[in-house]
DNA sequence: TTTCAATGTACACTCGTATGTACTATTTAT
DNA sequence: ATAAATAGTACATACGAGTGTACATTGAAA
């Protein structure tokens, strides 16, 4: 308790500058003719009282609340946390601060969201459903949604970004096939949650426009999915590989199930990248330290922060979302090396 | 444009239920005596028109914001963004949602983040200096600092979280004296920004400190720091492990500074573990990836987001901060077997 | 001199919510 | 029967800021 220092008003800087409070707010603003002397000492007493205009209160009366909400489903990522530091960067300039949550799929979620005032929303998350986005572009908020499925519905009033996941895929497998490769498999995620869903995202359609495009057949045999551990996930690679089928080439979806992939392989006394190959996705420091080091695919995640913020403010100031597609860049190191 | 979906406001709910606003008020802060069917009126009402009482405005008029704000200095660490998605998850129960931001060292930092009323702040970042608590605090504003320097200066009203950095240390140190190491470094970051700064963190504390309680000296030998690149640092590290100190124990600050020294080791033929025990601090992913896998120090990331919360909760309805220390648990792995 | 534009100021209302206070109607105690 | 306590309601104000509108002053143009 005790005197827990008393906020600094308004009404405290037009007393210390002897002027009315509207000048001081005209000031703060810069929307009004003001007289030099005045604005002078208004600028004066605002730096002597360190004084800043209080963000709920602006943000009630209809400004901008300056926060914007990044929604993802594994903040865990690496690949996440860089997007939001870099965003954080970028943002923080444009007078922006960034709130973080992982997704909970409820309407009071949503709702709890929309009475925050946010000024722009990220969703990141495969499994936001696009009604939340409605509701969310509907109460007047500018959305922008990283492109995670394939048949993503164009929704009104929300900008789309791709992030690269499909072009990152497909460069990723055309990769392993210029280097011999025609047995690829595709090795999806460890599904903790009970359901096994298959793989759904860009990543898996990529992997497979680019094989078909390349004459060659995707079917069960080259797809990995639904394993529900790690050990799990070990085994199945391992099965395939001792299978007549002649796996000679692995794309994870991401670098750690590619380590995994590969860790796999060597224990069996498969050599990568000389029996087969193996390539992950994401750039994450995991790719650079496994041994041997793993090819990947960097997405370009200062590119696509900056685009974001840039993007919402546009939209924040009234202008049209536009959608966006990011390249990517294939990493080749020792574990495609031939 | 176009009719952006208006707020649902407390006035329409009184509308659609036939009662008055303030009547709307009591049933959702359930502080006074409403009539039961008023109440199921309002209910009703409050569901049908899916309304939730505006935040700003709440937090304008006194009420909390619902918002805790978490500086870091380099959000991206795995270490963070763990801990952050575990607080979230224990904030969203209690109604917080965390914002995020970089640590920026300026006053108008600090004004921004007074200005935007968060109902907590937790800092975990080294560069932050205690004067900015101390205005944070004197703010009003419960505070939790995680420890990063060995002497922290007491503040009022200001909570200190050891979240094992001095612990852990001594720890991993130990381990490597019990694994029959005799001449130990401890290899600090790399420092990209222009000055370079001693080791002045709490694991560096603990790596003298246990040491010295076994009699081992410590001196400018037995400390790698400063280095400006990664390349640097390998060199640096083979330099100390070519002369004659007969280096067989490398302790690193974390666990991609233990990679980068473990595999500068491997790479002019030193045996890991048997010629040189590595160590490093994090538990991140990289430490099960990469190859021996690395022995590294866990801190208790689950605990230490539910306690940073469970305090601030506690600290908000006016109680006294309180310090909490947690311990470590030191993972072997094959750097370190043997 | 009159007229009008430009410059500069301040009142009063508003955003959406919380709540002290006062008031009425009802019940209980005396 | 009267007094006092309780249940239930509503008014009015406050939180801190933004801004429409009205008003005052000045200078220049007619």
């Amino acid at each position: 308790m005790s005197d827990a220092g008393k906020r600094v008003t308004r009404a405290d800087v037009a007393k210390l500058a002897g002027v009315s409070e509207t000048i001081v707010s005209y000031v703060i603003n810069n929307n009004r003719y003001v007289d030099k002397d005045k604005r002078l000492r208004v600028e004066e007493a605002v730096r002597m009282l360190n004084y800043r205009p209080n963000n709920m209160a602006r943000a009630l009366k209809g400004k901008r609340s300056n926060q914007i909400l990044f929604i993802a489903d594994h903040i865990t990522n690496e690949y996440f946390s860089s997007i939001v530091s870099e965003m954080d960067r970028y943002a923080y300039d444009s007078g922006y601060l960034i709130s973080l949550c992982a997704n909970r799929n409820t309407p009071e979620f949503i709702s709890q969201v929309i009475s925050r005032q946010y000024d722009g929303i990220v969703v990141s998350s495969a499994s936001f459903p696009d009604k939340y986005v409605e509701q969310l572009a509907g109460a007047g908020i500018p959305v922008v949604v990283f492109r995670r499925r394939r048949h993503q519905r164009k929704i009104e009033r929300v900008a789309l970004l791709g992030t690269g996941l499909y072009t990152g895929a497909r460069n990723a497998v055309r990769h392993l096939i210029d280097r011999g490769c025609r047995n690829v498999i595709y090795v999806d995620r460890i599904s903790v949650k009970g359901h096994i869903s298959p793989p759904d995202d860009l990543r898996f359609s990529g992997f497979v426009d680019e094989m078909e495009s390349n004459d060659f057949q995707v079917g069960p045999e080259s797809i990995v999915c639904g394993c529900r551990s790690q050990e799990e996930l070990a085994e199945e690679v391992r099965r395939r590989l001792r299978t007549g089928s002649k796996v000679d080439g692995i794309f994870g979806r991401n670098d750690m199930i590619a380590c995994i992939a590969m860790t796999a392989a060597t224990q069996i006394g498969f050599r990568v990248p000389e029996d087969v190959c193996v390539i992950g996705f994401d750039d994450s420091s995991i790719s650079r330290f496994c041994s041997p080091k793993l090819s990947t695919v960097s997405m370009k995640k200062e590119e696509i922060a900056c685009a974001t913020v840039e993007l919402l403010n546009q939209m924040i100031g009234g202008k049209q979302p536009k959608d966006i597609d990011f390249d990517t860049t294939l990493i080749e190191r020792d574990s495609t090396r031939r």
